[in-house]
DNA sequence: GAAGAGATACGAATTTGATCGTATTTCCTC
DNA sequence: GAGGAAATACGATCAAATTCGTATCTCTTC
């Protein structure tokens, strides 16, 4: 049976790459490269390159009607992030999803994340 | 300036033999590798190199008086459970804590779980 | 239809992580 | 102090991720 691709977890520079699709929408490698040399130093065909690898493992899908291939991510952020909190919590806090939920509290600095989350557990006590 | 070693994030490998170390307290390589082959077909000598190297990058601390080296975490579990959720929130959630805690929350399916987090918020709520 | 701009395809180099075989060292025991 | 068990040290291999140079292809425009 076939890998279902919403297990997949995307390496470090391919979420950077996701992440700029999936603010800016579909877009072609030009588009996404722009983005990404604003804030670091990396080569047109590098970003190319890595988008077409993750056209081999379906991370991304790609419109290729025009000379510009098209690409727009497989899955959703949500899902995404789902994927990688899942896998976080199995490797380094023991399956407990309490557990990380507390450190992420824990660890919260910022007035207004803590206000955030303050906001987000009481929609929860509806 | 040095880099502080509070802010290096283990790799797969590295985070499987500190689980064990922060369980079992300090141990020889033997030890490590005894509980590591319960669920995983790791040869000796490669839980020796991956401690070696662990120590070369400061994430254990090794007494040698004894011709068997007795290895430890040179971070606690929390320290490192914060680095990480910090590393992941900040490539994955924009920056965001309460957008990480929601949607683990959301993730949750549970019973247990659910439970556990509900009576974290509410001590929280104090 | 030739030329050139701009795109993709391809392949190689580099780096890092992970794994393990073999060599060497150390200590206990007779 | 010789032998052997058990430890560390060392170095090689392999795979995956990242990077980019160069080749090739494809439009557009004159």
């Amino acid at each position: 049976m076939a890998q279902e691709n919403s297990t997949v977890k995307p390496t470090q520079a391919e979420l950077t790459l996701l992440n700029v699709l999936w603010k800016m929408g579909p877009a072609t490698v030009r588009q996404v490269h722009d983005v990404v040399s604003i804030t670091q130093k990396t080569g047109y065909t590098t970003v190319l390159k890595i988008l077409q690898i993750m056209h081999e493992k379906s991370l991304v899908i790609r419109d290729e009607s025009n000379r510009a291939h098209v690409y727009a991510p497989a899955n959703s952020q949500t899902q995404t992030q789902s994927s990688l909190i899942k896998d976080l919590i199995s490797k380094a806090f023991g399956g407990s999803t309490s557990k990380l939920v507390m450190r992420a509290i824990d660890d919260s600095t910022s007035e207004q994340e803590i206000n955030d989350i303050r906001q987000l557990l009481n929609s929860l006590e509806k």
